[in-house]
DNA sequence: GTCTATATCCCGATAGAC
DNA sequence: GTCTATCGGGATATAGAC
């Protein structure tokens, strides 16, 4: 399944990475995760402590990609409007669902806090990033000043998760598409009119 | 945990409602069922084909129930913009998640077309009703012409279903609330600046 | 580091007595 | 309609040999 050259922990890790983001922490079972690692019972017990300590080294990893991921497209160049646009546009595999948001779903991530924390984190780092760059589109006067930047930096990130939703619902990516051009729309409504890109 | 006036299918219905919102599908065993119900194996498999069965039974009754309450909510009085406010500002109980949106994450729910049925069909019937009010408001001149009706709704479904992934990830309601007031104040920049209510 | 054996419990269901 | 017994398998480890 992994390159010979990959180590046992690691090859651990990305196959629970894999399933966490297919069936979720209470779907996703150690003897589920050994067979996709191509690693013995003894094996996984030696190098983690269990199931929760494993699917914590996932998760972390999951959450830093995912902030690395969405922290290159935000920093790229154009306006305020113009970066979160290629933000929303980025290219997805939308109807696998948004490896970090769904564990919020997943009842015994939410009841452990170490497990939940990097979700958490991952999220209101997110949110603050999309609501910085606001901020900046509306002291450039780009967008109004009756935005205020959490709320519209929420919204985003709402529409986002919102939108793996209706995909995984109708089985269609077609469904996330349409959800964020609605927003854009309405972000591009409340751009003041002079200064357009 | 019911009133001894309820049947037992009725209570095994009502327990699986409930288990199913709180801990999914896969999360969510007969055994447990039973105990929340009160009834017994032989009980539950002698009114129910199995877990399938009963999950169908439960997910109907979900899903029929969410489509009453927003049709009230949404067929209220007021403008466009008043009946969508008052369905995104409608009380909810927001860490719990959405009892439909939540099953799109549910792996055996989206493998099977009879239970994944009334999640699209709940969610396309939401987003279409919404989009209805929509074109309403903009055929009488308060939203503008540029805003395409299934787009605008997509969004005000997806902020709504992405908002509870933000409340739970946060462990408070006030992030979903958040989101919807970004969502409001785009909407509001979209209304023709004439007509206001 | 990795393997096999073992343990205890739960899962999802069937059988048949009452 | 409800109960208990039973079933084959999986979940989540631990123990100890190699």
């Amino acid at each position: 399944m992994y390159s010979v050259f990959m180590s046992t922990p690691e090859r651990l890790i990305e196959s629970t990475r894999e399933l966490l983001w297919e069936r979720g922490y209470v779907g996703t079972s150690p003897k589920a995760i050994q067979q996709h690692a191509g690693a013995g019972q003894g094996s996984m017990y030696h190098h983690f402590a269990g199931k929760p300590d494993l699917a914590l080294a996932a998760i972390r990893r999951t959450a830093e990609e995912m902030r690395a991921t969405a922290d290159a497209v935000l920093g790229g160049d154009g306006s305020a409007y113009a970066r979160i646009e290629s933000y929303l546009l980025r290219e997805r595999d939308v109807l696998k669902g948004c490896p970090v948001g769904r564990l919020t779903m997943d009842p015994d991530v939410i009841a452990s806090d170490e497990l939940r924390a990097p979700v958490t984190e991952t999220l209101d780092w997110l949110r603050d990033r999309i609501a910085g760059i606001v901020e900046e589109g509306r002291s450039q006067g780009e967008f109004t000043d009756a935005l205020v930047p959490q709320d519209i930096a929420s919204t985003v990130v709402a529409t986002v998760q919102g939108g793996y939703v209706l995909a995984r619902s109708s089985g269609s990516p077609a469904a996330f598409d349409t959800a964020v051009r609605g927003l854009l729309a309405l972000l591009a409504a409340a751009r003041t009119p002079p200064a357009r890109s």
